[in-house]
DNA sequence: AAGTGGTCTAGACCACGGC
DNA sequence: CCGTGGTCTAGACCACTTC
């Protein structure tokens, strides 16, 4: 086969010259490619504070100069981090680092909301155990309309206050170690990243308003048909699996949803 | 040693010969770029049912010898085919046409959000006039506190039942002809990217859940502090101008918002 | 005019997938 | 094995911005 790539399209003395070449084509192999190279040095001297935004990203000549590499491969790396939004192209004037990315429409678990709020979220474990009769859950996480599953039932305090009430399902027999986590003091979300091996990538929601009921009511310590906005989601893992259906109830005038949706 | 670089690579003959074949090296003097009329005849037959999800698109070799261009062009194209979801990318299988996209996180109108159900909306107006007192929302649309501002206030119906009020408000410096529209027979997105020239971008949103006050109950025909979800939108043109604002009270229990978030 | 990104060539070798 | 996409070369000309 080695015969085969030297039985090459070229007369002889081309041959030789573009074996030459060769040597300097592909000098990666098995190597991180020569453009990815590129992108994390440029993003090690943004996250360095060297380079800013508004700042002159090095162009693709320079580049190709720098690291020793054709023009196109300097201009694929470019290309790259515009459409990541790293940096931004302008046509005739140069490649610059773009602003800082503000992140709209982001799964947070609660936790983590108020983690970015530099708070820190407290939880009071209402109930946990084992469902077998959830049949409309079971089917959008994608399970036997009787299947096993994981209910833990929360109330989510900001400060004393009660605000929110939040009930998660999950598959018992994909992530039996759930049922017995502390999810009191840990967070859900962060206990499937990191213990269970889950990459979570999205969630799809719907959201509506209700009123509470004598139950929750009682939960939120909130009079009854205080109305409430009742978030339903249904979290997806990097693979594309449902791994978690969640309810939320949330107070009024104490936790407003923010997004930002696209024409 | 840069001249004798030079002149290893490109000796006379072969120079000639390059010069020869620059004529073909970019026919498309201020025409539309190769890749993209590849991408357009990809998008055509995709459109006309010709190919569909999950079929074969030709690849990348292919492609070159059809449209007479070079293996990085016809690249470019399908790249970017695959950047915008149009079609998949298997390595070392093919190229292939996408699952049809569910557009999540759309920003539609009333009118429109109908329409995509199959019916038609219909509207009641309730007020419209010029405010000059609406500080806050002045500020929000980037205009001095008291800046005339145009106002609209509609009932939206289901068949005959009232399910939403809207309120919308607008710049009446900008857009004076809003005020005079026909706004009970047409949609306001419409109207301002049809007559206005205004192209919509996105809309950052704050939602919540509110009871209803005597004045909306009565309008909706609901019991006085019957939950609603609140949703109060910034709408930004393309320019990045803030261009309306609307707030809207949907009665629960008809109306879902779906969403989709990223982690 | 100098420098930048945008388009393009005519190939090369590599890694992967399916038969 | 063979075809596919992924990486890469060593340049070219064009269109645009900035000076």
């Amino acid at each position: 086969m080695v015969k085969w790539v030297e039985r090459a399209t070229r007369p002889r003395g081309l041959r030789i010259r573009a074996r030459r070449e060769v040597q300097g084509v592909m000098p990666n192999r098995g190597e991180e490619p020569a453009y990815r190279k590129i992108q994390s040095a440029i993003l090690r001297r943004i996250e360095a504070g060297q380079l800013k935004p508004g700042n002159l990203v090095p162009s693709e000549r320079e580049l190709a100069r720098l690291h020793r590499v054709s023009l196109m491969t300097a201009r694929h790396a470019l290309t790259e981090l515009a459409r990541d939004g790293v940096v931004e192209r302008r046509h005739g004037a140069g490649t610059f680092v773009a602003p800082p990315k503000v992140h709209f429409n982001k799964l947070l678990g609660y936790t983590e909301q108020m983690a970015s709020l530099g708070l820190t979220a407290h939880s009071r474990i209402v109930s946990s155990g084992i469902v077998t009769r959830e049949h409309e859950i079971a089917a959008r996480l994608g399970l036997p309309p009787t299947a096993r599953l994981g209910r833990l039932e929360r109330v989510r305090l900001a400060g004393d206050d009660p605000v929110a009430l939040e009930i998660c399902y999950w598959s018992d027999e994909e992530y039996p170690t759930l049922a017995n986590a502390q999810l009191d003091k840990t967070s859900l979300f962060s206990f499937l990243e990191h213990e269970c091996g889950v990459e979570l990538a999205y969630a799809d929601e719907e959201i509506d308003a209700t009123d509470a009921d004598t139950r929750m009511a009682e939960l939120l310590n909130i009079p009854k048909g205080t109305s409430l906005l009742r978030m339903r989601q249904l979290i997806f893992s990097t693979r594309g699996r449902a791994t978690v259906y969640v309810t939320g109830f949330y107070r009024s005038g104490r936790h407003t949803l923010r997004i930002r949706r696209f024409r």
